[in-house]
DNA sequence: CGTACTTTTGAATCGCATCAAATCTGGTGG
DNA sequence: CCACCAGATTTGATGCGATTCAAAAGTACG
């Protein structure tokens, strides 16, 4: 089996596991699973876009996470099925891990801390993305997102600015023309895929 | 060590970690560990109120994460440091145990498992969470959370009305003005700690 | 009883969603 | 190579809903 497996994966995984990975190809506009069914399958993403969606009880679809790279659903791993859908918005590439193998490499307590520090690190992030959806305005949003996930005052956009406003729960129209105020102002520069802070102008909270 | 340990503890930890539980008491105002400090006690809350903290580079204190019940910080069982500050809110009762024996515990396939476990159901939570805050209006995110978190359409109140606001994000004032009027239009009863769903009504989405 | 806090109501304001439409873009096929 | 199309980007106008500020009424507690 000699298809590529990023380099998180292979440190991650035990030798047994990773002989088991395959790769699996996915077209935009089709399932990688489906709600309700068993996992059979740990999706790894290593490129294209996969969104979870779930279907609420008055039968609108919404998102629950926008995936472009990492795990899938590694919330799901013990669980007897999927809470929710997996829709490829890309098309794109995924190694699969079969489940059950997955579980049995948890007995290996050397994965099974390296599982729980992946788990960890995503509830770390979860936390962080709820406190930045509860900010009021989208300026704030929008800087405590460059703040929490760029790199030194520099944030790299993984898709456009139209992905971008629907991760911080904005309408486009409006992240558009809070950028464009932001540009005028001075507080940060916009490129075609990224956003930079300046230093010129702190943002200071009322 | 006779302290009173809850069920769900008893049947998490091994045998050798209860042991090594201790009761903890905590005074509303006072801090039950802060950011950057090493993690030493994993803390259960049991009774009283805690939040998860965290200064903005800005200065602002903001809040992560309310805990009425249940671990404070189950993702930082790995970490080297804190990176939030739990302050408590309401005066109350909390279990410790010493993290290092909880990290050694892991060992224990049995154990790793249940741990796994339990950081799933909190993405799984943190997720859902997520989803509630993107929503646009009140009305949604309060009948998402009724659905979400409450049982056949019933939403005990861990708190009061005010601290519910703050959890989906929204004004206090607000949302006492959305339950008052979807109160009159019968889509639920408000009691002083709950909120029920009739089924006069259906919510449909538009 | 007094204090602190929640609950409630009121009024003014503003930011964002919404709807509409124009421009720009990259990619496709003829 | 160009016409064309789907999607992203941008700008405009409008209205609603939530914030904000203020203040009153209710409630728990020492």
């Amino acid at each position: 089996m000699d298809i590529y497996i990023p380099e998180l994966l292979r440190e991650l995984l035990p030798k047994e596991l990773l002989k088991q990975c395959h790769a699996h190809h996915f077209e935009k506009g089709t399932y990688l699973f489906h709600q309700g069914k068993k996992p059979e399958y740990m999706f790894f993403i290593v490129s294209g876009e996969s969104v979870l969606t779930r279907i609420s009880n008055h039968g609108e679809p919404t998102t629950l996470q926008r995936c472009k790279g990492g795990f899938l659903s590694e919330a799901s791993l013990l669980s007897e099925k999927y809470h929710c859908d997996a829709y490829a918005t890309q098309t794109g590439m995924a190694i699969t891990i079969p489940t059950q193998a997955l579980r049995e490499a948890l007995m290996n307590s050397d994965f099974a801390i390296k599982w729980v520090q992946l788990l960890s690190r995503e509830i770390m992030r979860l936390r962080t993305q709820s406190e930045r959806l509860s900010l009021k305005d989208i300026k704030s949003k929008l800087l405590h997102l460059i703040e929490t996930e760029g790199t030194k005052g520099t944030l790299k956009l993984q898709a456009d600015f139209k992905s971008l406003a629907s991760e911080i729960g904005v309408t486009h129209e409006a992240l558009y023309r809070t950028i464009s105020t932001l540009e005028k102002d001075g507080t940060l520069i916009k490129t075609s895929n990224s956003l930079q802070l300046t230093r010129k102008k702190i943002y200071l909270a009322t």
